[in-house]
RNA sequence: GACCCCAUCGUCUAGAGGUUAGGACUCCACUCUUUCAAGGUGGUAACACGGGUUCGAAUCCCGUUGGGGUCGCCA
Protein backbone atom coordinates (compact mmCIF):
# COMPACT_ATOMS: atom_id res chain seq x y z
CA UNK A 1 0.00 0.00 0.00
CA UNK A 2 1.34 3.23 -1.03
CA UNK A 3 2.01 6.34 1.66
CA UNK A 4 -0.08 9.00 2.04
CA UNK A 5 0.27 11.55 4.74
CA UNK A 6 -1.69 15.01 5.26
CA UNK A 7 -1.31 18.47 7.08
CA UNK A 8 -4.07 19.41 8.09
CA UNK A 9 -3.50 22.86 9.96
CA UNK A 10 -7.08 24.66 10.91
CA UNK A 11 -7.10 28.39 9.56
CA UNK A 12 -7.42 30.65 12.71
CA UNK A 13 -4.29 32.75 12.42
CA UNK A 14 -0.94 32.56 10.27
CA UNK A 15 0.91 29.29 9.21
CA UNK A 16 3.59 29.40 12.20
CA UNK A 17 6.61 27.50 12.51
CA UNK A 18 5.71 24.59 14.13
CA UNK A 19 3.03 23.60 11.61
CA UNK A 20 5.85 24.62 8.87
CA UNK A 21 7.60 21.47 10.34
CA UNK A 22 5.15 19.26 10.52
CA UNK A 23 4.09 20.19 6.95
CA UNK A 24 7.54 19.44 6.10
CA UNK A 25 7.89 15.63 7.81
CA UNK A 26 4.60 14.93 6.33
CA UNK A 27 5.98 16.31 2.68
CA UNK A 28 9.08 14.35 3.55
CA UNK A 29 7.86 11.27 4.65
CA UNK A 30 5.47 10.96 1.90
CA UNK A 31 8.41 11.59 -1.14
CA UNK A 32 10.42 9.76 0.56
CA UNK A 33 8.22 6.71 0.64
CA UNK A 34 7.21 7.76 -2.91
CA UNK A 35 3.57 8.73 -1.53
CA UNK A 36 1.49 11.61 -1.78
CA UNK A 37 0.96 14.88 0.20
CA UNK A 38 -2.79 15.96 0.83
CA UNK A 39 -3.79 19.41 2.68
CA UNK A 40 -6.92 19.64 4.61
CA UNK A 41 -8.33 22.22 6.15
CA UNK A 42 -9.86 21.86 9.41
CA UNK A 43 -12.05 24.75 9.14
CA UNK A 44 -15.09 23.19 11.05
CA UNK A 45 -15.23 25.83 13.34
CA UNK A 46 -16.87 28.48 11.84
CA UNK A 47 -16.27 30.99 14.26
CA UNK A 48 -12.33 31.41 14.13
CA UNK A 49 -11.40 29.94 10.72
CA UNK A 50 -10.87 32.92 8.31
CA UNK A 51 -9.89 33.10 4.43
CA UNK A 52 -6.94 35.26 5.15
CA UNK A 53 -5.92 32.27 7.62
CA UNK A 54 -6.72 29.73 4.52
CA UNK A 55 -4.60 32.52 1.77
CA UNK A 56 -1.62 32.77 4.70
CA UNK A 57 -1.17 28.71 4.97
CA UNK A 58 -1.44 28.36 1.08
CA UNK A 59 1.34 30.86 0.87
CA UNK A 60 3.62 29.58 3.29
CA UNK A 61 3.66 25.95 2.04
CA UNK A 62 3.92 27.14 -1.43
CA UNK A 63 6.88 29.45 -0.52
CA UNK A 64 8.51 26.70 1.43
CA UNK A 65 8.36 24.89 -1.70
CA UNK A 66 5.59 21.85 0.19
CA UNK A 67 2.58 22.48 -2.33
CA UNK A 68 0.36 19.25 -1.54
CA UNK A 69 -0.58 16.55 -4.16
CA UNK A 70 -3.48 17.41 -5.87
CA UNK A 71 -6.63 19.80 -4.29
CA UNK A 72 -7.00 20.43 -0.72
CA UNK A 73 -9.93 19.00 1.27
CA UNK A 74 -11.82 21.84 2.82
CA UNK A 75 -13.52 19.97 5.97
CA UNK A 76 -16.86 21.86 6.26
CA UNK A 77 -17.47 20.38 2.91
CA UNK A 78 -17.46 16.74 4.20
CA UNK A 79 -20.04 17.49 7.34
CA UNK A 80 -22.65 15.71 5.41
CA UNK A 81 -20.68 12.32 5.68
CA UNK A 82 -19.45 13.18 9.47
CA UNK A 83 -22.89 13.47 10.60
CA UNK A 84 -23.95 10.44 8.71
CA UNK A 85 -20.92 8.60 10.67
CA UNK A 86 -22.52 9.96 13.88
CA UNK A 87 -26.25 7.99 13.03
CA UNK A 88 -24.06 5.31 12.21
CA UNK A 89 -22.55 5.17 15.59
CA UNK A 90 -25.72 6.37 17.04
CA UNK A 91 -27.92 2.88 15.25
CA UNK A 92 -25.46 0.30 16.39
CA UNK A 93 -25.54 1.83 20.46
CA UNK A 94 -22.02 3.09 19.90
CA UNK A 95 -22.84 6.63 20.87
CA UNK A 96 -26.03 8.45 22.52
CA UNK A 97 -27.72 11.35 23.23
CA UNK A 98 -26.77 13.75 25.96
CA UNK A 99 -28.75 16.25 27.15
CA UNK A 100 -26.17 18.40 29.98
CA UNK A 101 -26.30 22.20 29.33
CA UNK A 102 -23.38 24.25 29.04
CA UNK A 103 -23.57 25.25 32.27
CA UNK A 104 -24.15 21.63 34.24
CA UNK A 105 -20.78 20.39 32.59
CA UNK A 106 -19.01 23.83 33.54
CA UNK A 107 -20.39 23.19 36.74
CA UNK A 108 -19.21 19.06 36.52
CA UNK A 109 -15.97 20.08 35.72
CA UNK A 110 -15.68 22.77 38.54
CA UNK A 111 -17.09 20.48 41.22
CA UNK A 112 -14.21 17.77 39.93
CA UNK A 113 -11.54 20.41 40.45
CA UNK A 114 -12.46 21.40 44.08
CA UNK A 115 -12.17 17.91 44.68
CA UNK A 116 -9.10 17.19 43.37
CA UNK A 117 -11.11 14.29 40.70
CA UNK A 118 -10.04 14.30 37.20
CA UNK A 119 -11.51 16.48 35.01
CA UNK A 120 -13.82 15.00 32.72
CA UNK A 121 -17.54 14.01 32.05
CA UNK A 122 -19.21 11.30 34.24
CA UNK A 123 -21.25 9.68 31.55
CA UNK A 124 -24.24 10.77 32.98
CA UNK A 125 -26.49 10.32 29.85
CA UNK A 126 -24.86 7.18 28.92
CA UNK A 127 -27.56 4.90 29.72
CA UNK A 128 -30.26 7.30 30.62
CA UNK A 129 -33.93 6.88 29.00
CA UNK A 130 -34.64 9.50 25.98
CA UNK A 131 -38.04 10.04 27.98
CA UNK A 132 -35.77 11.49 30.77
CA UNK A 133 -34.88 14.43 28.29
CA UNK A 134 -35.31 17.91 29.53
CA UNK A 135 -38.22 19.58 27.47
CA UNK A 136 -36.50 21.78 24.65
CA UNK A 137 -32.77 20.87 25.05
CA UNK A 138 -31.12 19.96 21.93
CA UNK A 139 -28.93 17.23 22.87
CA UNK A 140 -25.13 16.40 21.67
CA UNK A 141 -24.22 13.12 20.43
CA UNK A 142 -21.20 11.46 22.77
CA UNK A 143 -19.36 8.69 21.62
CA UNK A 144 -19.36 5.54 23.56
CA UNK A 145 -16.35 4.77 24.49
CA UNK A 146 -15.16 1.23 26.22
CA UNK A 147 -15.18 2.17 30.22
CA UNK A 148 -12.50 -0.90 30.89
CA UNK A 149 -9.20 -1.97 29.94
CA UNK A 150 -6.41 0.13 27.38
CA UNK A 151 -5.77 1.73 24.42
CA UNK A 152 -2.48 0.79 23.00
CA UNK A 153 -0.39 2.93 20.96
CA UNK A 154 2.28 2.27 18.84
CA UNK A 155 3.82 5.64 18.05
CA UNK A 156 6.11 6.03 14.80
CA UNK A 157 8.15 8.24 16.93
CA UNK A 158 6.96 8.28 20.74
CA UNK A 159 6.91 3.91 20.27
CA UNK A 160 4.23 2.26 22.41
CA UNK A 161 2.32 4.53 24.75
CA UNK A 162 -0.48 2.88 26.74
CA UNK A 163 -3.90 5.04 28.54
CA UNK A 164 -6.24 3.23 30.79
CA UNK A 165 -9.76 3.67 29.11
CA UNK A 166 -11.22 5.20 32.39
CA UNK A 167 -8.80 8.21 31.75
CA UNK A 168 -11.13 8.88 28.50
CA UNK A 169 -14.20 10.46 29.08
CA UNK A 170 -17.37 9.73 25.95
CA UNK A 171 -16.82 12.47 23.62
CA UNK A 172 -18.98 14.69 21.78
CA UNK A 173 -19.24 13.43 18.16
CA UNK A 174 -22.13 15.97 17.02
CA UNK A 175 -22.46 19.40 18.65
CA UNK A 176 -25.67 20.83 19.93
CA UNK A 177 -26.61 22.32 16.90
CA UNK A 178 -26.04 18.99 14.43
CA UNK A 179 -22.21 20.07 13.77
CA UNK A 180 -19.89 17.50 14.00
CA UNK A 181 -16.44 18.24 16.07
CA UNK A 182 -12.82 17.95 15.48
CA UNK A 183 -12.46 14.51 16.99
CA UNK A 184 -15.24 12.81 14.57
CA UNK A 185 -14.43 14.68 11.35
CA UNK A 186 -10.59 13.98 11.39
CA UNK A 187 -10.89 10.42 11.78
CA UNK A 188 -13.91 10.23 9.82
CA UNK A 189 -11.89 12.20 6.80
CA UNK A 190 -8.64 10.73 7.80
CA UNK A 191 -10.21 7.26 6.85
CA UNK A 192 -12.11 8.60 3.66
CA UNK A 193 -8.81 10.24 2.86
CA UNK A 194 -7.12 6.66 2.91
CA UNK A 195 -4.50 8.57 5.28
CA UNK A 196 -1.48 5.86 6.06
CA UNK A 197 0.21 7.93 8.48
CA UNK A 198 -0.52 10.54 10.36
CA UNK A 199 2.12 13.09 11.61
CA UNK A 200 1.09 15.94 13.99
CA UNK A 201 1.48 17.78 16.05
CA UNK A 202 2.67 15.97 19.81
CA UNK A 203 -0.38 17.89 21.45
CA UNK A 204 -2.51 15.48 19.42
CA UNK A 205 -1.00 12.71 21.23
CA UNK A 206 -3.69 11.81 24.15
CA UNK A 207 -6.81 12.87 20.84
CA UNK A 208 -4.73 9.90 19.72
CA UNK A 209 -6.24 7.63 21.75
CA UNK A 210 -9.55 8.83 21.81
CA UNK A 211 -9.27 8.72 17.83
CA UNK A 212 -7.77 5.06 17.81
CA UNK A 213 -11.18 4.11 20.05
CA UNK A 214 -13.56 5.61 16.76
CA UNK A 215 -11.67 3.65 14.14
CA UNK A 216 -12.12 0.52 16.53
CA UNK A 217 -16.17 1.15 16.88
CA UNK A 218 -16.36 2.04 13.26
CA UNK A 219 -14.32 -1.63 12.17
CA UNK A 220 -12.13 0.79 10.00
CA UNK A 221 -7.95 0.06 9.90
CA UNK A 222 -6.10 2.07 12.17
CA UNK A 223 -3.37 4.49 10.54
CA UNK A 224 0.09 4.86 11.80
CA UNK A 225 0.67 7.82 14.09
CA UNK A 226 3.96 9.60 14.34
CA UNK A 227 3.75 12.13 16.95
CA UNK A 228 6.44 15.34 16.80
CA UNK A 229 7.49 16.89 19.72
CA UNK A 230 6.82 20.67 19.89
CA UNK A 231 8.96 23.23 19.01
CA UNK A 232 9.70 26.36 21.59
CA UNK A 233 10.36 29.36 22.06
CA UNK A 234 14.16 30.61 22.65
CA UNK A 235 13.52 30.26 26.13
CA UNK A 236 11.66 27.19 26.39
CA UNK A 237 8.93 28.30 26.77
CA UNK A 238 6.14 27.75 24.49
CA UNK A 239 5.95 28.92 21.15
CA UNK A 240 3.70 32.37 21.48
CA UNK A 241 3.09 35.82 19.51
CA UNK A 242 5.63 37.16 22.16
CA UNK A 243 8.13 35.33 20.53
CA UNK A 244 7.47 37.28 17.22
CA UNK A 245 9.09 35.58 14.34
CA UNK A 246 6.43 32.72 14.71
CA UNK A 247 4.43 32.92 11.73
CA UNK A 248 6.74 31.29 8.43
CA UNK A 249 5.40 34.89 6.61
CA UNK A 250 7.57 36.74 9.16
CA UNK A 251 11.00 34.48 8.13
CA UNK A 252 10.20 35.28 4.57
CA UNK A 253 10.11 38.55 5.47
CA UNK A 254 13.56 38.25 7.36
CA UNK A 255 15.13 37.42 4.23
CA UNK A 256 15.59 34.04 4.67
CA UNK A 257 15.73 31.49 1.78
CA UNK A 258 12.87 28.31 1.89
CA UNK A 259 15.64 25.92 1.30
CA UNK A 260 17.58 27.37 4.53
CA UNK A 261 14.53 27.61 6.29
CA UNK A 262 13.83 24.33 5.21
CA UNK A 263 17.30 22.58 6.45
CA UNK A 264 16.90 24.36 10.02
CA UNK A 265 13.68 23.04 10.41
CA UNK A 266 14.61 19.51 9.64
CA UNK A 267 17.57 19.37 11.73
CA UNK A 268 15.03 20.38 14.59
CA UNK A 269 14.45 17.47 15.85
CA UNK A 270 15.43 15.30 13.38
CA UNK A 271 19.50 13.85 12.35
CA UNK A 272 21.08 12.14 10.32
CA UNK A 273 24.63 11.99 12.15
CA UNK A 274 26.67 14.24 11.95
CA UNK A 275 25.52 16.08 8.84
CA UNK A 276 24.13 19.83 8.92
CA UNK A 277 23.81 21.27 5.49
CA UNK A 278 21.30 18.67 3.95
CA UNK A 279 19.78 19.32 0.73
CA UNK A 280 16.07 18.49 0.02
CA UNK A 281 17.63 15.94 -2.41
CA UNK A 282 19.18 14.42 0.45
CA UNK A 283 16.80 15.32 2.93
CA UNK A 284 13.70 12.91 0.76
CA UNK A 285 16.79 10.17 0.43
CA UNK A 286 17.54 10.14 3.80
CA UNK A 287 14.28 11.07 5.95
CA UNK A 288 12.08 9.16 8.16
CA UNK A 289 10.58 8.42 11.21
CA UNK A 290 13.12 6.91 13.55
CA UNK A 291 15.49 9.16 13.34
CA UNK A 292 12.84 11.84 14.66
CA UNK A 293 13.75 12.69 18.05
CA UNK A 294 11.41 12.21 21.42
CA UNK A 295 12.10 15.55 22.79
CA UNK A 296 11.28 19.05 22.57
CA UNK A 297 13.72 21.78 20.58
CA UNK A 298 14.18 25.71 20.76
CA UNK A 299 14.36 28.05 17.92
CA UNK A 300 17.50 28.95 17.92
CA UNK A 301 18.15 32.05 14.97
CA UNK A 302 21.53 32.30 14.93
CA UNK A 303 21.73 28.78 13.66
CA UNK A 304 18.90 29.26 10.95
CA UNK A 305 21.31 32.88 10.18
CA UNK A 306 24.23 30.82 9.63
CA UNK A 307 22.45 28.05 7.83
CA UNK A 308 20.59 30.98 5.56
CA UNK A 309 24.38 32.61 4.76
CA UNK A 310 25.31 29.34 3.58
CA UNK A 311 22.28 28.89 0.96
CA UNK A 312 22.97 32.11 0.15
CA UNK A 313 26.18 31.84 -0.81
CA UNK A 314 25.17 29.09 -3.00
CA UNK A 315 22.57 30.34 -4.86
CA UNK A 316 22.72 31.85 -8.23
CA UNK A 317 23.09 35.20 -8.14
CA UNK A 318 20.64 35.65 -11.45
CA UNK A 319 17.54 34.52 -8.16
CA UNK A 320 19.36 37.06 -5.67
CA UNK A 321 18.64 39.73 -7.95
CA UNK A 322 15.28 38.76 -8.77
CA UNK A 323 14.84 38.37 -4.82
CA UNK A 324 16.01 41.67 -3.73
CA UNK A 325 15.47 44.13 -6.63
CA UNK A 326 12.13 44.59 -4.87
CA UNK A 327 13.80 45.62 -1.72
CA UNK A 328 16.41 47.79 -3.49
CA UNK A 329 13.73 49.33 -5.56
CA UNK A 330 12.04 50.51 -2.13
CA UNK A 331 14.72 52.27 -1.31
CA UNK A 332 15.84 53.93 -4.19
CA UNK A 333 11.75 54.46 -4.45
CA UNK A 334 12.85 54.25 -7.95
CA UNK A 335 12.26 51.16 -10.61
CA UNK A 336 15.62 49.52 -11.32
CA UNK A 337 16.92 49.77 -14.94
CA UNK A 338 18.17 46.69 -16.97
CA UNK A 339 21.56 48.16 -17.07
CA UNK A 340 21.22 48.24 -13.09
CA UNK A 341 20.51 44.82 -13.06
CA UNK A 342 23.01 43.32 -14.81
CA UNK A 343 25.29 45.26 -12.51
CA UNK A 344 24.02 43.54 -9.95
CA UNK A 345 24.46 40.63 -11.55
CA UNK A 346 27.91 41.11 -11.92
CA UNK A 347 28.42 42.41 -8.05
CA UNK A 348 26.52 39.48 -6.36
CA UNK A 349 29.54 37.13 -6.03
CA UNK A 350 31.27 39.79 -3.82
CA UNK A 351 28.04 40.54 -2.18
CA UNK A 352 26.87 37.18 -1.57
CA UNK A 353 29.99 36.14 0.26
CA UNK A 354 29.30 38.74 3.07
CA UNK A 355 25.53 38.29 3.82
CA UNK A 356 23.08 36.98 6.00
CA UNK A 357 19.68 37.54 4.94
CA UNK A 358 18.38 38.76 1.87
CA UNK A 359 18.10 42.21 3.33
CA UNK A 360 21.56 42.47 4.60
CA UNK A 361 22.08 41.72 1.09
CA UNK A 362 20.22 44.52 -0.73
CA UNK A 363 21.10 47.09 1.94
CA UNK A 364 24.50 46.34 0.75
CA UNK A 365 23.83 46.23 -2.71
CA UNK A 366 22.03 49.87 -2.55
CA UNK A 367 25.32 51.68 -3.26
CA UNK A 368 26.28 49.79 -6.78
CA UNK A 369 22.54 51.34 -8.26
CA UNK A 370 22.69 54.95 -6.19
CA UNK A 371 22.47 57.50 -8.65
CA UNK A 372 25.99 60.24 -7.76
CA UNK A 373 26.89 61.53 -5.63
CA UNK A 374 26.98 58.80 -3.92
CA UNK A 375 25.56 59.99 0.34
CA UNK A 376 28.39 59.02 2.59
CA UNK A 377 28.27 57.65 5.87
CA UNK A 378 30.02 59.04 8.76
CA UNK A 379 33.28 56.48 8.69
CA UNK A 380 33.21 57.77 5.29
CA UNK A 381 33.29 61.05 5.60
CA UNK A 382 36.04 60.47 8.15
CA UNK A 383 38.06 58.90 6.13
CA UNK A 384 38.00 61.40 3.35
CA UNK A 385 40.59 64.06 4.80
CA UNK A 386 42.46 66.54 2.62
CA UNK A 387 44.81 64.25 2.13
CA UNK A 388 42.97 61.07 0.99
CA UNK A 389 40.94 63.60 -1.34
CA UNK A 390 43.87 64.58 -2.66
CA UNK A 391 45.01 61.43 -3.17
CA UNK A 392 41.95 59.90 -5.09
CA UNK A 393 42.41 62.73 -7.84
CA UNK A 394 45.87 61.55 -8.64
CA UNK A 395 44.12 58.25 -8.64
CA UNK A 396 41.72 59.38 -10.53
CA UNK A 397 43.98 60.49 -13.29
CA UNK A 398 46.26 58.14 -13.13
CA UNK A 399 43.51 55.59 -13.69
CA UNK A 400 41.94 57.18 -16.67
CA UNK A 401 44.89 55.75 -18.66
CA UNK A 402 44.09 51.87 -17.72
CA UNK A 403 43.03 49.47 -20.02
CA UNK A 404 41.97 47.09 -19.60
CA UNK A 405 39.29 48.18 -16.88
CA UNK A 406 39.75 44.46 -15.21
CA UNK A 407 40.17 43.35 -11.48
CA UNK A 408 43.63 42.55 -12.02
CA UNK A 409 44.59 45.79 -13.72
CA UNK A 410 43.29 47.43 -11.40
CA UNK A 411 45.05 45.51 -8.59
CA UNK A 412 48.27 46.12 -10.16
CA UNK A 413 47.70 49.74 -10.84
CA UNK A 414 47.16 50.43 -7.60
CA UNK A 415 49.56 48.87 -6.06
CA UNK A 416 52.07 50.80 -8.27
CA UNK A 417 50.64 53.73 -7.00
CA UNK A 418 51.07 52.99 -3.14
CA UNK A 419 54.39 51.57 -3.99
CA UNK A 420 55.42 54.76 -5.73
CA UNK A 421 53.74 57.06 -2.93
CA UNK A 422 55.48 54.51 -0.33
CA UNK A 423 52.19 54.54 1.36
CA UNK A 424 50.61 51.59 2.65
CA UNK A 425 47.93 50.26 0.40
CA UNK A 426 45.03 50.46 3.63
CA UNK A 427 46.12 54.28 3.22
CA UNK A 428 44.67 54.53 -0.18
CA UNK A 429 42.18 51.01 -0.35
CA UNK A 430 40.03 52.90 2.18
CA UNK A 431 39.44 56.16 0.95
CA UNK A 432 38.46 54.60 -2.42
CA UNK A 433 36.03 52.63 -0.60
CA UNK A 434 34.70 55.73 0.94
CA UNK A 435 34.59 57.74 -2.64
CA UNK A 436 33.16 54.51 -4.22
CA UNK A 437 30.46 52.94 -1.91
CA UNK A 438 30.40 55.56 0.68
CA UNK A 439 30.52 53.31 3.44
CA UNK A 440 33.70 51.71 4.91
CA UNK A 441 32.77 48.64 4.55
CA UNK A 442 32.18 46.67 1.11
CA UNK A 443 33.30 44.08 -0.82
CA UNK A 444 36.73 44.07 -2.09
CA UNK A 445 37.89 47.55 -3.61
CA UNK A 446 39.06 46.09 -7.02
CA UNK A 447 35.74 44.35 -7.29
CA UNK A 448 34.01 47.16 -6.67
CA UNK A 449 36.05 48.88 -9.62
CA UNK A 450 36.03 46.49 -11.27
CA UNK A 451 32.33 46.00 -11.39
CA UNK A 452 31.22 49.90 -11.37
CA UNK A 453 32.94 50.60 -14.37
CA UNK A 454 35.71 52.65 -15.39
CA UNK A 455 33.71 55.76 -16.08
CA UNK A 456 30.73 55.33 -13.00
CA UNK A 457 33.82 54.94 -11.13
CA UNK A 458 36.01 57.49 -12.22
CA UNK A 459 33.05 59.95 -12.02
CA UNK A 460 32.87 58.71 -8.16
CA UNK A 461 36.17 59.19 -7.69
CA UNK A 462 36.54 62.80 -9.08
CA UNK A 463 33.29 63.18 -6.83
CA UNK A 464 35.27 63.14 -4.25
CA UNK A 465 38.04 64.84 -5.47
CA UNK A 466 39.00 68.41 -3.79
C1' G B 1 -4.58 18.08 40.42
C1' A B 2 -5.01 13.50 37.05
C1' C B 3 -2.95 11.16 32.80
C1' C B 4 0.94 11.01 29.12
C1' C B 5 5.81 12.42 27.10
C1' C B 6 10.79 14.18 27.63
C1' A B 7 15.99 15.01 29.98
C1' U B 8 24.13 14.77 26.59
C1' C B 9 28.06 21.52 26.02
C1' G B 10 24.16 28.09 26.37
C1' U B 11 21.28 26.02 21.72
C1' C B 12 20.43 21.90 17.86
C1' U B 13 22.26 17.12 18.19
C1' A B 14 25.70 12.16 17.46
C1' G B 15 25.98 8.22 20.79
C1' A B 16 21.88 2.27 20.85
C1' G B 17 27.25 -1.47 27.84
C1' G B 18 33.79 -0.64 27.17
C1' U B 19 34.64 6.44 23.01
C1' U B 20 40.36 11.07 25.06
C1' A B 21 31.78 11.67 25.04
C1' G B 22 31.87 13.50 18.40
C1' G B 23 29.69 17.42 15.09
C1' A B 24 27.05 22.19 14.17
C1' C B 25 25.58 27.20 15.92
C1' U B 26 27.22 30.84 19.54
C1' C B 27 31.62 32.81 22.12
C1' C B 28 37.16 33.53 22.44
C1' A B 29 42.07 33.38 20.26
C1' C B 30 45.13 32.88 15.99
C1' U B 31 45.39 32.92 10.58
C1' C B 32 44.08 35.06 5.75
C1' U B 33 43.51 40.40 4.58
C1' U B 34 42.66 47.02 1.64
C1' U B 35 37.48 47.17 5.18
C1' C B 36 33.64 43.74 6.54
C1' A B 37 32.27 38.98 6.02
C1' A B 38 33.36 34.16 4.47
C1' G B 39 37.31 30.53 4.90
C1' G B 40 41.29 27.88 7.75
C1' U B 41 43.45 26.42 12.68
C1' G B 42 42.85 25.99 17.84
C1' G B 43 40.13 26.71 22.43
C1' U B 44 36.14 27.25 26.40
C1' A B 45 31.77 24.29 27.29
C1' A B 46 27.59 18.66 28.49
C1' C B 47 25.87 13.06 30.07
C1' A B 48 20.05 16.85 35.91
C1' C B 49 20.26 14.08 40.73
C1' G B 50 19.94 9.47 43.72
C1' G B 51 19.67 4.41 43.85
C1' G B 52 20.16 -0.25 41.56
C1' U B 53 21.67 -4.24 37.37
C1' U B 54 26.65 -5.31 35.50
C1' C B 55 33.52 -6.85 35.62
C1' G B 56 32.02 -2.14 33.33
C1' A B 57 27.02 2.48 32.40
C1' A B 58 25.53 8.76 28.84
C1' U B 59 23.51 4.09 27.16
C1' C B 60 19.28 -0.91 30.90
C1' C B 61 15.66 -0.60 35.51
C1' C B 62 13.44 2.30 39.64
C1' G B 63 12.80 6.85 42.09
C1' U B 64 13.52 12.26 42.64
C1' U B 65 13.83 16.88 40.41
C1' G B 66 13.02 19.81 36.28
C1' G B 67 10.58 20.81 31.54
C1' G B 68 6.51 19.92 28.18
C1' G B 69 1.65 18.21 26.48
C1' U B 70 -3.55 16.95 27.31
C1' C B 71 -7.81 17.13 30.29
C1' G B 72 -13.85 22.20 25.53
C1' C B 73 -20.45 21.49 22.28
C1' C B 74 -11.50 24.75 19.82
C1' A B 75 -8.73 22.33 16.42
Amino acid sequence: MSVITRFAPSPTGYLHIGGARTALFNWLYARHHGGSFQLRIEDTDRLRSTKEAIDAIFDGLHWLELDPDGEPVYQTSRVDRHVAVADELLANGLAYHCYCSAEELAEMRALAKREGKPVRYDGRWRDRDRSDAPEGVKPTVRFKAPLDGATLLHDLVQGDVKVENAQLDDMVLLRADGTPTYMLSVVVDDHDMEITHVIRGDDHLTNAFRQTQLYRAMSWPLPQFGHLPLIHGPDGSKLSKRHGAIGVAAYREMGFLPEALRNYLLRLGWSHGDDEIISTARAIEWFDLDAVGRSSARIDMQKLGNLNGHYLRETESVRLVGLIAPKIEAVLDQKLRPEHEKLLLRAMPGLKERAKDLNELAESAVFYVRSRPIPLNQKAEKLLNAEARARLAEIAESLSELDPWTEEALEAAIQELAEAWGAKLGKLAQPLRAALTGSNVSPGIYEVLAVLGKSEALDRLRDAAP
